[in-house]
DNA sequence: TTATGTGCAAAACGTTTGCTTCCTA
DNA sequence: TAGGAAGCAAACGTTTTGCACATAA
Protein backbone atom coordinates (compact mmCIF):
# COMPACT_ATOMS: atom_id res chain seq x y z
CA UNK A 1 0.00 0.00 0.00
CA UNK A 2 1.45 3.02 -1.23
CA UNK A 3 0.48 6.28 -0.98
CA UNK A 4 -2.54 5.16 1.79
CA UNK A 5 -4.74 4.06 -0.60
CA UNK A 6 -4.32 0.79 -2.52
CA UNK A 7 -4.13 1.10 -6.22
CA UNK A 8 -4.63 -2.50 -6.82
CA UNK A 9 -8.17 -3.76 -4.86
CA UNK A 10 -6.90 -6.92 -5.73
CA UNK A 11 -4.13 -6.43 -3.01
CA UNK A 12 -7.06 -6.47 -0.48
CA UNK A 13 -8.57 -10.17 -1.45
CA UNK A 14 -8.29 -12.83 0.17
CA UNK A 15 -5.65 -15.38 -0.88
CA UNK A 16 -7.98 -17.65 -3.40
CA UNK A 17 -9.74 -14.58 -4.91
CA UNK A 18 -9.08 -14.67 -8.77
CA UNK A 19 -9.37 -11.22 -10.48
CA UNK A 20 -8.90 -11.63 -14.01
CA UNK A 21 -8.88 -8.39 -14.88
CA UNK A 22 -8.43 -4.40 -13.45
CA UNK A 23 -10.37 -1.73 -14.45
CA UNK A 24 -10.99 1.85 -13.66
CA UNK A 25 -14.49 0.81 -13.69
CA UNK A 26 -14.32 -1.69 -11.30
CA UNK A 27 -11.99 0.12 -9.15
CA UNK A 28 -14.13 3.14 -9.08
CA UNK A 29 -17.00 0.81 -7.81
CA UNK A 30 -14.56 -0.61 -4.86
CA UNK A 31 -13.74 3.17 -4.58
CA UNK A 32 -17.16 4.39 -4.08
CA UNK A 33 -18.46 1.53 -1.70
CA UNK A 34 -14.97 1.57 0.68
CA UNK A 35 -15.41 5.59 0.98
CA UNK A 36 -19.60 5.40 2.22
CA UNK A 37 -21.35 3.80 5.04
CA UNK A 38 -24.24 4.57 4.02
CA UNK A 39 -24.88 1.19 2.32
CA UNK A 40 -25.95 2.40 -1.43
CA UNK A 41 -27.82 1.06 -3.42
CA UNK A 42 -27.01 0.34 -7.63
CA UNK A 43 -28.37 3.53 -8.70
CA UNK A 44 -26.89 5.57 -6.08
CA UNK A 45 -23.39 3.64 -6.63
CA UNK A 46 -23.76 3.82 -10.82
CA UNK A 47 -24.53 8.16 -10.09
CA UNK A 48 -21.24 8.05 -8.10
CA UNK A 49 -19.01 6.25 -10.26
CA UNK A 50 -20.25 8.51 -13.11
CA UNK A 51 -18.15 11.36 -11.44
CA UNK A 52 -15.15 9.20 -12.40
CA UNK A 53 -15.69 7.55 -15.31
CA UNK A 54 -18.50 9.69 -16.49
CA UNK A 55 -19.99 7.09 -19.66
CA UNK A 56 -19.95 4.19 -17.37
CA UNK A 57 -22.96 2.35 -18.01
CA UNK A 58 -25.30 0.79 -15.36
CA UNK A 59 -24.82 -2.65 -16.43
CA UNK A 60 -20.96 -2.27 -15.54
CA UNK A 61 -22.28 -1.68 -12.64
CA UNK A 62 -23.98 -4.49 -11.79
CA UNK A 63 -21.32 -6.60 -13.14
CA UNK A 64 -18.50 -4.95 -11.12
CA UNK A 65 -20.92 -5.37 -7.74
CA UNK A 66 -21.64 -9.06 -8.70
CA UNK A 67 -17.94 -9.87 -8.98
CA UNK A 68 -17.25 -8.27 -5.92
CA UNK A 69 -19.85 -9.65 -3.73
CA UNK A 70 -18.59 -13.13 -5.45
CA UNK A 71 -15.21 -12.37 -4.49
CA UNK A 72 -16.63 -11.50 -1.01
CA UNK A 73 -15.35 -8.26 -0.94
CA UNK A 74 -18.38 -6.59 -0.20
CA UNK A 75 -22.46 -8.13 0.85
CA UNK A 76 -25.14 -7.98 -0.88
CA UNK A 77 -28.31 -6.72 1.24
CA UNK A 78 -32.03 -7.84 -0.22
CA UNK A 79 -35.07 -7.43 1.16
CA UNK A 80 -38.38 -8.11 -1.00
CA UNK A 81 -39.62 -5.24 -3.16
CA UNK A 82 -36.85 -3.15 -2.16
CA UNK A 83 -33.44 -2.39 -4.30
CA UNK A 84 -30.77 -4.32 -3.44
CA UNK A 85 -27.96 -2.84 -1.41
CA UNK A 86 -24.34 -3.03 -1.07
CA UNK A 87 -22.07 -2.70 1.71
CA UNK A 88 -18.19 -3.09 1.75
CA UNK A 89 -17.45 -5.15 4.63
CA UNK A 90 -14.77 -2.52 6.34
CA UNK A 91 -15.13 -4.83 9.77
CA UNK A 92 -16.88 -7.75 10.58
CA UNK A 93 -20.62 -6.50 11.28
CA UNK A 94 -23.77 -7.29 11.08
CA UNK A 95 -26.91 -5.30 9.80
CA UNK A 96 -29.93 -3.94 11.67
CA UNK A 97 -32.53 -3.40 9.31
CA UNK A 98 -35.43 -1.37 9.78
CA UNK A 99 -38.70 -2.77 7.37
CA UNK A 100 -40.44 0.42 7.57
CA UNK A 101 -37.88 3.04 5.71
CA UNK A 102 -35.18 0.66 4.76
CA UNK A 103 -32.68 2.37 7.09
CA UNK A 104 -29.59 -0.54 7.57
CA UNK A 105 -27.64 0.20 10.83
CA UNK A 106 -24.31 -1.54 11.38
CA UNK A 107 -23.81 -3.47 14.74
CA UNK A 108 -19.72 -4.36 15.51
CA UNK A 109 -20.05 -8.06 16.82
CA UNK A 110 -17.93 -10.53 15.49
CA UNK A 111 -20.30 -12.90 16.62
CA UNK A 112 -19.17 -16.78 15.80
CA UNK A 113 -22.00 -18.75 13.61
CA UNK A 114 -24.00 -20.36 15.97
CA UNK A 115 -23.93 -23.91 14.28
CA UNK A 116 -20.93 -26.72 14.28
CA UNK A 117 -20.10 -27.79 10.72
CA UNK A 118 -22.21 -30.98 12.23
CA UNK A 119 -25.34 -29.25 11.88
CA UNK A 120 -24.49 -28.46 8.44
CA UNK A 121 -26.23 -30.60 5.47
CA UNK A 122 -23.47 -33.17 4.59
CA UNK A 123 -20.53 -31.66 2.66
CA UNK A 124 -21.67 -28.31 2.39
CA UNK A 125 -19.44 -25.48 1.74
CA UNK A 126 -20.09 -22.65 4.02
CA UNK A 127 -19.36 -19.06 2.49
CA UNK A 128 -20.80 -16.67 4.60
CA UNK A 129 -23.26 -16.12 7.52
CA UNK A 130 -26.33 -13.53 6.86
CA UNK A 131 -26.87 -12.05 9.75
CA UNK A 132 -30.17 -9.89 9.89
CA UNK A 133 -31.92 -7.60 12.37
CA UNK A 134 -35.04 -6.72 11.40
CA UNK A 135 -38.06 -4.39 12.65
CA UNK A 136 -38.95 -1.12 13.11
CA UNK A 137 -36.36 2.02 13.70
CA UNK A 138 -37.22 4.81 16.59
CA UNK A 139 -38.21 7.49 13.81
CA UNK A 140 -40.67 5.22 12.32
CA UNK A 141 -43.06 3.80 15.22
CA UNK A 142 -42.80 8.01 16.35
CA UNK A 143 -44.33 8.38 12.96
CA UNK A 144 -47.12 5.57 12.90
CA UNK A 145 -48.09 7.15 16.51
CA UNK A 146 -49.13 10.23 14.82
CA UNK B 1 -59.19 -25.97 16.82
CA UNK B 2 -61.53 -28.54 16.18
CA UNK B 3 -60.66 -31.29 13.13
CA UNK B 4 -57.14 -31.09 13.62
CA UNK B 5 -56.57 -28.51 10.90
CA UNK B 6 -57.16 -24.81 11.79
CA UNK B 7 -60.56 -23.31 10.96
CA UNK B 8 -59.55 -19.62 10.80
CA UNK B 9 -55.41 -19.34 10.40
CA UNK B 10 -56.16 -16.37 12.91
CA UNK B 11 -56.37 -18.55 15.65
CA UNK B 12 -53.04 -19.29 15.27
CA UNK B 13 -51.30 -15.94 15.00
CA UNK B 14 -49.89 -14.40 17.75
CA UNK B 15 -52.38 -11.61 20.21
CA UNK B 16 -51.28 -8.31 18.26
CA UNK B 17 -51.65 -9.68 15.06
CA UNK B 18 -54.66 -8.01 13.12
CA UNK B 19 -56.42 -9.96 10.51
CA UNK B 20 -58.64 -8.01 8.96
CA UNK B 21 -60.65 -10.01 6.54
CA UNK B 22 -60.91 -14.10 6.52
CA UNK B 23 -61.11 -15.29 2.91
CA UNK B 24 -60.71 -18.97 1.22
CA UNK B 25 -57.64 -17.20 -0.57
CA UNK B 26 -55.55 -16.58 2.44
CA UNK B 27 -56.38 -19.91 3.81
CA UNK B 28 -55.57 -21.80 0.90
CA UNK B 29 -52.02 -19.70 0.38
CA UNK B 30 -51.79 -20.47 4.36
CA UNK B 31 -52.19 -23.73 4.04
CA UNK B 32 -50.37 -25.00 1.01
CA UNK B 33 -47.00 -23.18 3.25
CA UNK B 34 -48.42 -25.51 6.51
CA UNK B 35 -48.19 -28.46 4.42
CA UNK B 36 -44.50 -28.09 2.39
CA UNK B 37 -41.08 -27.97 3.77
CA UNK B 38 -39.72 -27.36 0.55
CA UNK B 39 -39.28 -23.43 0.35
CA UNK B 40 -41.66 -22.83 -2.16
CA UNK B 41 -41.56 -19.96 -4.70
CA UNK B 42 -45.02 -17.59 -5.52
CA UNK B 43 -44.94 -19.29 -8.50
CA UNK B 44 -45.48 -23.17 -7.15
CA UNK B 45 -47.83 -21.46 -4.37
CA UNK B 46 -50.01 -19.84 -7.11
CA UNK B 47 -50.31 -23.66 -8.64
CA UNK B 48 -50.83 -25.10 -5.42
CA UNK B 49 -53.79 -23.07 -4.73
CA UNK B 50 -55.47 -23.25 -8.31
CA UNK B 51 -56.08 -26.79 -7.23
CA UNK B 52 -58.19 -25.25 -4.48
CA UNK B 53 -59.73 -21.84 -5.61
CA UNK B 54 -59.59 -22.35 -9.57
CA UNK B 55 -59.28 -18.91 -10.65
CA UNK B 56 -57.46 -17.65 -7.96
CA UNK B 57 -55.16 -14.83 -9.60
CA UNK B 58 -51.16 -14.83 -8.89
CA UNK B 59 -51.65 -11.19 -7.70
CA UNK B 60 -53.89 -12.04 -4.82
CA UNK B 61 -51.30 -14.79 -4.16
CA UNK B 62 -48.69 -11.72 -3.94
CA UNK B 63 -51.10 -9.86 -1.64
CA UNK B 64 -51.37 -13.19 0.65
CA UNK B 65 -47.64 -13.79 0.64
CA UNK B 66 -47.33 -9.94 1.72
CA UNK B 67 -50.14 -10.10 4.50
CA UNK B 68 -48.78 -13.45 6.13
CA UNK B 69 -44.92 -12.19 5.99
CA UNK B 70 -45.70 -8.91 7.73
CA UNK B 71 -47.89 -10.95 10.11
CA UNK B 72 -45.03 -13.18 10.84
CA UNK B 73 -45.91 -16.00 10.17
CA UNK B 74 -43.76 -16.79 7.09
CA UNK B 75 -40.63 -16.27 6.15
CA UNK B 76 -39.37 -14.66 2.79
CA UNK B 77 -36.05 -15.66 1.77
CA UNK B 78 -34.77 -13.99 -0.86
CA UNK B 79 -31.52 -13.85 -3.10
CA UNK B 80 -30.31 -11.59 -5.87
CA UNK B 81 -31.96 -12.73 -8.96
CA UNK B 82 -33.94 -15.56 -7.71
CA UNK B 83 -37.28 -15.64 -7.09
CA UNK B 84 -38.55 -15.00 -3.15
CA UNK B 85 -39.19 -18.39 -1.40
CA UNK B 86 -41.62 -18.64 1.51
CA UNK B 87 -41.22 -20.42 4.30
CA UNK B 88 -43.57 -21.12 7.28
CA UNK B 89 -42.58 -20.88 10.50
CA UNK B 90 -43.32 -24.23 11.49
CA UNK B 91 -40.69 -24.11 14.20
CA UNK B 92 -37.95 -22.13 15.22
CA UNK B 93 -35.21 -22.56 12.89
CA UNK B 94 -32.87 -20.92 10.27
CA UNK B 95 -31.52 -21.64 6.32
CA UNK B 96 -28.73 -23.04 4.85
CA UNK B 97 -29.00 -22.00 1.21
CA UNK B 98 -27.07 -23.04 -1.82
CA UNK B 99 -25.97 -20.33 -3.78
CA UNK B 100 -24.97 -22.61 -6.80
CA UNK B 101 -28.79 -24.33 -7.05
CA UNK B 102 -30.70 -22.30 -4.75
CA UNK B 103 -31.43 -25.35 -2.39
CA UNK B 104 -32.63 -24.55 0.94
CA UNK B 105 -32.00 -26.53 3.92
CA UNK B 106 -33.52 -26.43 7.73
CA UNK B 107 -31.25 -26.01 10.50
CA UNK B 108 -33.13 -26.22 13.62
CA UNK B 109 -31.33 -24.73 16.07
CA UNK B 110 -32.89 -22.28 18.37
CA UNK B 111 -29.95 -19.90 18.54
CA UNK B 112 -30.29 -16.76 21.07
CA UNK B 113 -29.68 -13.34 18.77
CA UNK B 114 -26.41 -13.18 19.61
CA UNK B 115 -26.92 -9.31 20.16
CA UNK B 116 -28.20 -7.87 23.35
CA UNK B 117 -30.67 -4.79 23.01
CA UNK B 118 -28.12 -1.88 24.53
CA UNK B 119 -26.39 -2.66 21.06
CA UNK B 120 -29.31 -2.05 19.06
CA UNK B 121 -30.30 1.52 17.93
CA UNK B 122 -31.71 3.18 20.54
CA UNK B 123 -35.44 2.66 20.08
CA UNK B 124 -35.04 -0.09 17.47
CA UNK B 125 -38.01 -2.16 17.70
CA UNK B 126 -36.55 -6.25 16.95
CA UNK B 127 -38.93 -8.34 15.26
CA UNK B 128 -36.85 -11.20 13.18
CA UNK B 129 -33.49 -12.10 13.27
CA UNK B 130 -32.10 -13.54 9.93
CA UNK B 131 -29.75 -16.07 10.36
CA UNK B 132 -28.85 -17.60 6.92
CA UNK B 133 -25.84 -19.91 6.19
CA UNK B 134 -24.63 -19.46 2.67
CA UNK B 135 -22.80 -21.67 0.41
CA UNK B 136 -22.62 -24.50 -1.80
CA UNK B 137 -23.94 -27.79 -1.42
CA UNK B 138 -22.26 -30.71 -1.84
CA UNK B 139 -23.92 -31.82 -5.44
CA UNK B 140 -23.09 -28.52 -6.39
CA UNK B 141 -19.77 -28.84 -6.12
CA UNK B 142 -19.10 -32.25 -7.17
CA UNK B 143 -20.81 -30.73 -10.36
CA UNK B 144 -18.01 -28.30 -10.77
CA UNK B 145 -15.73 -30.77 -10.29
CA UNK B 146 -17.08 -32.89 -13.40
C1' DT C 1 -73.59 -1.69 4.88
C1' DT C 2 -68.92 -0.77 3.94
C1' DA C 3 -64.38 -1.25 3.93
C1' DT C 4 -61.32 -4.80 2.53
C1' DG C 5 -60.06 -8.42 -0.66
C1' DT C 6 -60.20 -10.30 -5.37
C1' DG C 7 -59.47 -10.92 -10.43
C1' DC C 8 -57.70 -9.32 -14.37
C1' DA C 9 -54.37 -7.29 -17.07
C1' DA C 10 -51.23 -3.89 -17.75
C1' DA C 11 -47.40 -1.56 -15.92
C1' DA C 12 -43.47 -1.02 -13.27
C1' DC C 13 -39.24 -2.04 -11.72
C1' DG C 14 -34.61 -3.49 -10.86
C1' DT C 15 -31.63 -6.33 -13.02
C1' DT C 16 -29.65 -9.16 -16.74
C1' DT C 17 -28.08 -10.08 -21.29
C1' DG C 18 -26.58 -9.93 -26.38
C1' DC C 19 -23.69 -7.88 -29.19
C1' DT C 20 -19.97 -5.12 -30.71
C1' DT C 21 -16.01 -2.66 -29.47
C1' DC C 22 -12.37 -1.69 -26.26
C1' DC C 23 -8.40 -2.63 -23.58
C1' DT C 24 -5.82 -5.13 -19.87
C1' DA C 25 -2.45 -8.49 -19.08
C1' DT D 1 -2.96 -10.64 -29.32
C1' DA D 2 -6.43 -12.99 -26.97
C1' DG D 3 -9.94 -13.08 -23.95
C1' DG D 4 -12.17 -10.61 -20.33
C1' DA D 5 -14.66 -6.21 -19.66
C1' DA D 6 -17.36 -2.15 -21.14
C1' DG D 7 -21.15 0.38 -23.37
C1' DC D 8 -25.46 0.47 -25.15
C1' DA D 9 -30.01 -0.75 -25.39
C1' DA D 10 -33.31 -4.07 -25.49
C1' DA D 11 -35.18 -7.91 -23.03
C1' DC D 12 -36.37 -10.13 -18.99
C1' DG D 13 -39.34 -11.94 -15.35
C1' DT D 14 -40.95 -11.14 -10.89
C1' DT D 15 -43.69 -8.35 -8.47
C1' DT D 16 -46.87 -4.47 -8.03
C1' DT D 17 -50.83 -1.74 -9.09
C1' DG D 18 -55.41 0.38 -10.90
C1' DC D 19 -59.86 -0.50 -11.42
C1' DA D 20 -64.37 -2.55 -11.12
C1' DC D 21 -66.63 -6.10 -8.75
C1' DA D 22 -67.31 -9.38 -4.91
C1' DT D 23 -67.63 -10.47 -0.16
C1' DA D 24 -66.60 -10.96 4.92
C1' DA D 25 -67.94 -8.94 9.07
Amino acid sequence: MRSGQLRFYALCYPEDVKITRHTRQRQAVLDVLRQTRTHPDAAWIFQEVRTVVPNVSLGTVYRALDALAREGVITTIERAGERARYDYKHTDHHHVVCRSCGAIFDVDCAAPPPLTSAQLPAGFRLTEVVLEFHGVCASCHEDAQN
